[in-house]
DNA sequence: AGCACGCCGACT
DNA sequence: GTCGGCGTGCTC
């Protein structure tokens, strides 16, 4: 890749006497962690030409003041006329922080995203690598045989001759300390030695603590079945040819799929390379990497519970190419592995992969790239893939492999829909229903247990006053508040807002506030009355606060100390528990009423996931969906494991609607303290773009502005609009050509969402 | 994004 | 007459 063509400053032609001086001039392309498109160049100081590389950092004179500014060296140019470029200050990092292939990928981000490549690079970085941290400059002394040679060896006193034979033992240059305790001495006769000349000095970056290591105990590899194999033959093909392909790998619940990613790492990892496996964090538990630790001899994992110097020392682990596997959440898209071999995405539908800050990537797709530059093999692996991934499939534009059977050859659970909107518990305020009630009976007596799902945490989401029909928002916030009653608190689930619950009704003063809705605390109160006898625990983000806490829950439930597990998202992926005969979804409509284009389908995945769940042993297992929508598409498709089904019914949904996978969306969204000026300012640039969309003839609707779904959020005001494209690159083109000419404002600001996923 | 330059309102 | 408001445009 080229560097972005940069503003032509100086088109006119050198004068003779120049050019013999630009034989050797050598510049350095810059760009900055600004919003700024160009590059800019910076002359090489004498010192540094021939050793500064791409991908080291640079402090460089900036702007009118020459104030210090780190920025990125990306590249080099050889500019006509140099007589108005600045030098650059200072070379930050000894060696790059990236090769070529990520400076790549990072300016492509940029294009894709609508951000800078500075603004790319650095939020890809971590923030430990950046300052070294867990690292030191230390002194290292080592023997200078010439000089030590002129004064004669026998010539030393004793202490001296003991620490030039602790050095030579040593074979490499050691610090003071090393020195005395070897040589049994104090620092005066390594002080000494150095004033004689006869130990030179070198100061060199070295880790603070030693990492630890625990050994994993190793194990084999398991036998696959027939259809693993297939897949797994599948996978091989493009592996052994080294040539990109996307394999979307369609694979019911315990269907095997992590398995088929291992071998097919294992055949990576002979041929010298690396893979990186990205999953969702929230299943980066220590089983799913004891799993990849026992099967490789070198596992890097980079999750968010990092400290920096640990994300430091791992970077740097992956980078001097001494790892095999790189496991992590979305960012380890960017591990700086030597030689790459294979990307795989386990989880392929979850939404933690795209990032909710810029530069707003989604790791599936920046997974792509790199392994497109690479010219290596990306696997997807799903249950419920994206339409996103599954229409590339089925357009042939990436390969399709499925696999239909579970693993152990057990079949899927049954899964039905209640209908609640007659049952007199549930109408009635009850979260548990009659047939959810008799079915855990049921399970519970048979010594089997119970997996509930609620994704609503707290007690009760809304409160709501009796005399005037209004639900008590948070004052920051357009959000009802959620009554918290082990807290005591009124709380609001977007801001900090946190209050006393109120008596009486902060609008109409009426002593009328009641508490609507069921959260995980008030069916934690439902099961405990209606099952006393057995053990209950809940697991949401109030209860998973502390470090330590999923696993230690999800080890009672394990050991059968607890018979009804509940709680919201974090149970509905990966868990293997084969005692688990019954799950109950309590509300399959809180997601499916969402004001988003994906609330079927992610209704028909939470469904999906949440049944593969259960009958996970010969016990065999059910599952009960609660729904007041029983003949909702996604609700039907998925009581009847008809994903295929599914997905061509919404598929020709989102054609009609005009929406993805069939069209591109970038989301600008706006706020600011005064509505009235967000609207304005919206307005305005909405017209700048819809303009720049006609004049210019790119194929682009603008739809809106309008109040965001939450207008209020934190204080702000927000509003939104979108651009919709069939190419991805039709929008980027628009904002490219517009980005100098949009509007600005001191009191509102905006990010654009490419792709976006969060609609709120 | 910063930051400087620049052009109009309420103060010594 | 000047201090300071934030609109505009540039940064190698």
């Amino acid at each position: 890749m080229t560097p972005p063509a940069q503003q032509q400053l100086f088109d006119d032609d050198p004068l003779p006497w120049e050019l013999a001086a630009e034989e050797d001039v050598e510049c350095a392309e810059v760009v900055f962690n600004r919003p700024m498109e160009q590059a800019f160049s910076y002359l090489v100081p004498e010192a540094w030409r021939g050793k500064l590389r791409a991908g080291q950092r640079v402090r460089c004179p900036f702007g009118r003041g020459n104030r210090p500014l780190t920025g990125y060296c990306v590249g080099f140019s050889r500019p006509k006329n140099t007589g108005k470029l600045k030098s650059l200050l200072e070379v930050i990092d000894r060696e790059p922080l990236l090769n070529q292939h990520m400076l790549d990928l990072t300016q492509w981000i940029g294009e894709r995203y609508l951000c800078s490549w500075g603004q790319a690079l650095n939020t890809i970085i971590p923030a430990g690598v950046k300052n070294y941290a867990g690292t030191r400059m230390r002194t290292y002394f080592s023997i200078d045989e010439e000089a030590l040679a002129r004064v004669g060896e026998t010539n030393l006193p004793t202490k001296q001759a003991a620490v030039i034979a602790a050095l030579r033992a040593a074979k490499e240059p050691l610090q003071s300390k090393e020195i005395e305790q070897s040589a049994d001495c104090g620092s005066g006769p390594v002080n000494g030695l150095k004033n004689k000349g006869i130990l030179r000095v070198t100061r060199r970056r070295a880790a603070t603590s030693p990492p630890s290591t625990d050994a994993v105990e190793r194990e084999q590899d398991l036998t696959l079945n027939p259809e693993q194999l297939t897949a797994l033959e599948k996978i091989l093909q493009p592996l052994r040819s080294q040539k990109h392909e996307t394999l979307l790998l369609h694979g019911v619940t315990g269907s095997g799929k992590t398995e088929v990613y291992i071998q097919a790492i294992r055949e990576v990892v002979s041929y010298g390379r690396q893979a990186i496996v990205l999953v969702p964090e929230i299943s980066l538990t220590p089983q799913t990497i004891r799993r990849f630790e026992s099967r490789f001899d070198s596992v890097a994992v980079l999750h968010s519970h990092l400290t920096d110097a640990e994300r430091h020392r791992q970077w740097k682990l992956i980078s001097s190419g001494n790892v095999q596997v790189v496991v992590g959440a979305r960012s380890a898209v960017f591990a700086p592995t030597t030689h790459l071999g294979l990307i795989v995405i386990d989880e392929e539908h979850e939404t933690t992969f795209k990032q909710e800050t810029t530069p707003r990537y989604h790791a599936r797709e920046v997974a792509r790239q790199r392994a497109k530059m690479a010219g290596i093999p990306l696997i997807l692996g799903s249950a419920t893939p994206t339409l996103e991934s599954y229409a590339r499939a089925r357009r042939g534009i990436d390969q399709l492999i499925t696999l239909k059977k579970r693993v152990s050859d057990l079949p899927l659970p049954p899964v039905s829909a209640v209908d609640v909107r007659n049952d007199p518990r549930c109408v009635s305020g009850s979260g548990i229903g009659r047939a959810i009630q008799t079915a855990i009976r049921a399970a519970v007596e048979d010594g089997g247990q119970v997996i509930l799902f609620l994704n609503v945490r707290g007690h009760s989401p809304v409160l709501w006053c009796k005399a005037c029909g209004e639900g008590i928002k948070c004052p920051n916030c357009d959000i009802t508040l959620t009554w918290h009653k082990d807290r005591h608190l009124a709380m609001c689930h977007t801001c900090e807002f946190a209050i006393d619950p109120p008596k009486t009704c902060p609008r109409c003063g009426h002593a009328a506030v009641r508490y609507f809705g069921i959260g995980t605390q008030r069916l934690e109160e439902e099961v405990a009355a209606k099952f006393p006898r057995y053990k209950c625990l809940r697991m949401d983000s109030d209860t998973m606060r502390k470090r330590g806490s999923y696993e230690t829950a999800l080890d009672a439930f394990r050991k059968g100390e607890v018979q009804i597990l509940l709680g919201t998202q974090m149970i509905a992926k990966g868990l293997d528990f084969p005692n688990v005969t019954l799950v109950g979804v309590i509300d399959a409509d809180t997601i499916l009423h969402q004001p988003d284009i994906r609330a079927a389908e992610r209704t028909f995945q939470l469904i999906a996931q949440v049944a593969g769940r259960a009958g996970r042993s010969s016990k065999g297992g059910r599952v009960l969906v609660q729904t007041s929508s029983p003949d909702e598409p996604a609700i039907q498709f998925a009581t009847a494991h008809d994903y295929v089904g599914f997905v061509h019914a919404e598929i020709q949904h989102r054609r009609e609607m005009q929406a993805p996978p069939f069209w591109h969306l970038a989301r600008v969204i706006l706020r600011g303290l005064i509505d009235d000026e967000v609207v304005e300012f919206s307005n305005s640039m909405a017209t700048v773009l819809r303009k720049a969309a006609e004049e210019s003839d790119l194929p682009v609707r603008l739809l809106g502005p309008a109040p965001a779904p939450i207008m209020k959020l934190n204080k702000f005001y927000r509003h939104h609009f979108q651009l919709a494209a069939e190419q991805a690159e039709t929008i980027q083109k628009l904002w490219r050509s517009v980005a100098t000419k949009l509007p600005k404002s001191s009191n509102v600001e905006y990010v654009v969402d490419v792709d976006p996923l969060n609609m709120r």
